[in-house]
DNA sequence: CCGGGATGCGCGTCGGTGTGCCCAAGGAAA
DNA sequence: TTTCCTTGGGCACACCGACGCGCATCCCGG
């Protein structure tokens, strides 16, 4: 299935107001409320349209701080991956875990209230993990830009 | 503002269904749906819950491959950061970037849809940065763990 | 000329939403 | 202890709008 403008003006403006109605969504797209119905189903039948989600404000649950992890096992093992993801998937304040090439093995997200928050963290969940041989942490001083979805998914319809 | 349980749940609820009417969030938080309502937009007031959107599915769009990109500038003094900041910003294959401490002054996470793709990103997108001084590459190969909200938050509610 | 795919219009039904009101629980003051 | 007040919850109802259907139309490609 190929998608034309439309729907990618459809995919865009529920990335920013997943609770539009039909016709609110049809009069900001140019199409009729039953054809964007239409369009909408298909979007969210194949796939394209993963869930609706509430996005929540992270500072006013106090994590303000997001901290870049970097990690070595002492091994590749596939018993060793295994090991740490198992373990990893638990970490509550972890928000996202990459296996990477390159030096490191693993980068981790984690969202902190404040450095003092995540010394704690790093006592708790990190610390614990198996099969680690070397933890490097850098803080964020600053997030420039953060979206969900990349302009160029969008690329055509933007004009 | 305190949450009690009950706004988590309702909270944890929306981060799944956006959508979900006030009845059927109310069946499943144990309230009755006027209750849930008052809830609900009081938490939309106070800013707990930011927006609602649509998770595209980036596979179907083919990009799979997530790049994790370290940047130094020539400079840190301001206009620099400024400079480079203002451009980074308009890179269609960039979903995130953050000011980082440490040896690295920049961070970002690009989207691709393969290795490939990825040459041409950093020819077109990367290389015409402001003031950079060296760009570093690694792959994800595998994403273990992707949260938009941290598990800490719902912390009690999931007893 | 014709047929498939997509669109737009109109309509009826259904369900959500918001309001008003009453009730229960908890805390404070007398 | 009693009384008052506040806070939050539930019930009932009515309104409004969304949703999904059927059908006619249009555009294009064969």
């Amino acid at each position: 299935m190929a998608l034309d403008r439309k729907d990618l003006a459809i995919l865009a403006e529920l990335t920013t107001n997943a609770r539009a109605s039909h016709t609110e969504l049809a009069n900001k797209v140019g199409l009729s409320s039953t054809a964007l119905a239409r369009r909408q189903k298909a979007l969210e039948d194949e796939g394209y349209i993963q869930a609706y989600q509430a996005a929540l404000d992270l500072a006013q649950f106090g994590l303000t701080t997001t901290v870049l992890v970097r990690i070595a096992l002492e091994s590749q093992s596939d018993e060793a991956l295994k090991a740490f993801e198992a373990e990893v998937v638990k970490c509550p304040s972890v928000v996202r875990c990459f296996l990477m090439s390159g030096n490191d093995d693993y980068i981790l997200i984690v969202m902190a209230r404040d450095i003092q928050d995540f010394e704690r963290i790093h006592r708790t969940e990190l610390s614990r993990l198996p099969r680690v041989a070397r933890v490097q942490s850098s803080f964020a001083l600053r997030e420039v830009v953060n979206r969900a979805v990349p302009n160029v998914v969008f690329g055509e319809a933007k004009r």
